[in-house]
RNA sequence: GCGACCGUAGCUCAGUUGGCAGAGCACCUGGUUGUGAUCCAGGACGUCGCGGGUUCGAGUCCCGUCGGUCGCCCCA
């Protein structure tokens, strides 16, 4: 398309990063890396694709129109862009096998790509962090996420008046479910039933609720299953009455509660059996964390899939974990104002230089490098007018902390130097000028 | 995969029964005042998303397509 004026369009769902945009983006994953380094994680990557089988395998051939897969030119080999980052990361856990140490804490976050329309908090390329134990089968592992998930959120800024980690439990709702009447191989059925409660009419769901071989009166105790979220803090004798289970059926969940008190995280968590996760593979506690007004989708997701990775051929090793989308993570915080402009996000140069005049003109590159050198941001202006108003506004705009003028004090060897959110201004020695800018 | 709405300058938008494509803001350059402002002069502003059709004539009407927004399905 040489010589055409064609503009190109970024292809639908993806994202140009202007500068102020990579702020924003770097903003997330340093609150993300940072809250997972200081738990103790580290930091892995994968491929950005994979063999397509590996994402058909678990989830059946119905997966690959959600997926973008390709074949190489001339090539017969099926590879798929990677929707998620579970089955790489059972892949890189089994193929370590009796040599991964256990405990293993890993996190990473990488572009996932998924071929959906769309929508608000749906891309089609985006970031997840990802964070995951692989071989602690302790309630220790799934707190241990959730205060990663959670520290992350914080230093973002979001209170637990903004955020809720919702949690529910595969041990909890299946004992629920079976006092029901559901016959041990339905369960799975019925949950995916509880799942869809909320999105289906009540005749449809009292109909399919029947054929799991539901009494009238079972349907109708099904359909308020759940109700409202209740504190983690919760008594677990009152919770016991509540979902109407003997106390035997909470003892998961009470190992839970108990490790998450000790993290101090029982204000952030709530107990919700209506959170099911479409996800077959989830074998204990399964969460959710949503922000307050219900306005945007889950914020993250996660919980425990104990036969996850012996699925992919490695060795049984019980794994927990979670992921956190960008997307919806990014509106939450401008639906807070906790992201108002890109560009207050962005590095502020030490130093604007300015010079003032033709005679001062060629000191401004060799200074610039000294500065440099010594390790601070410096920038100087691009423009050629000697207007010093408009040349102080060229310093503010590049977000300068502080505007060094080469004026007519350079031949004493002095600049001014003037600090920009202040206004206050001095004269300096210029064999002073690294510790005077670098100090404040 | 399905549906609704939308697409005109960098941004927000106007554009009459089909008749020369516009406004505000922002932007760029220079000038004046040794300081972020004000003022002055000048500049660029467009494949009207793209392609086709109807018409003497299409930003306007029709078809298609691409993209955006929001839903459905799905949500790993």
């Amino acid at each position: 398309m040489a010589g055409s004026s064609h503009v190109y369009q970024a292809p639908r769902g993806t994202r140009d990063f202007l500068p102020d945009d990579m702020a924003v983006r770097l903003h997330i994953e340093r609150a993300w890396r940072d809250a997972a380094v200081n738990h103790g994680f580290d930091e892995i990557e994968g491929p950005t694709f994979e063999h397509l089988e590996l994402y058909t395998s678990k989830s059946g051939p119905g997966i690959v129109s959600e997926l973008f897969s390709f074949q190489r030119s001339g090539g017969e080999t099926d590879f798929a862009l990677r929707p998620e980052f579970t089955p790489t990361l059972a892949r890189m856990a089994a193929a370590q096998g009796r040599g991964l140490a256990v405990p293993t804490r890993w996190f990473s976050m990488p572009w996932h790509y998924r071929a959906e329309r769309p929508q608000r908090g749906r891309l089609r390329e985006f970031r997840q962090f990802n964070v995951d134990v692989i071989g602690d089968p302790s309630p220790a592992a799934d707190a241990d996420t959730i205060a990663v998930a959670v520290a992350a959120l914080r230093s973002l800024g979001l209170t637990h008046d903004d955020v809720q980690v919702r949690i529910s439990h595969r041990a909890v709702v299946n004992r629920i479910l079976a006092d029901l009447g559901v016959a041990d191989d339905r369960i799975t059925d019925a949950q995916d039933l509880l799942d869809k409660r909320d999105r289906i009419d009540p005749d449809a769901f009292a109909a399919k609720a029947a054929e799991l071989g539901l009494t009238d009166d079972a349907v109708a105790r099904l359909g308020a299953l759940g109700g409202d979220s209740v504190p983690a803090s919760t008594d677990p004798a009152t919770l016991a009455e509540a979902w109407s289970v003997p106390a035997d059926a909470l003892t998961e969940l009470v190992a839970l509660r108990r490790e998450l008190e000790a993290r101090g995280l029982l204000d952030a968590c709530r107990w919700d059996i209506s959170i099911v996760r479409g996800l077959a593979y989830y074998t204990g506690a399964v969460w959710e964390i949503h922000e307050t007004s219900g306005n945007e989708r889950a914020i993250a997701g996660g919980g425990r899939y104990d036969q996850l990775v012996e699925s992919f051929g490695g060795p049984s090793l019980p794994a927990c974990g979670f992921g956190m989308g960008d997307v919806v993570l990014e509106l939450v915080l401008r639906d807070r104002d906790l992201i108002t402009d890109g560009a207050e996000l962005l590095p502020r140069p030490d130093a604007f230089l300015v010079s003032m005049g033709d005679d001062t003109d060629d000191a401004v590159v060799p200074l610039l490098t000294r500065l440099r050198a010594a390790g601070l941001h410096a920038r100087a202006t691009d423009k050629t007018t000697r207007n010093l108003g408009k040349l102080i506004k060229d310093a503010n705009r590049a977000r300068a902390r502080y505007a060094v003028i080469i004026g007519e004090e350079f031949a004493d060897g002095r600049v001014v130097v003037k600090d920009l959110d202040s206004g206050d201004q001095t004269e300096v020695e210029l064999d002073q000028l690294e510790s005077r800018l670098g100090t404040g």
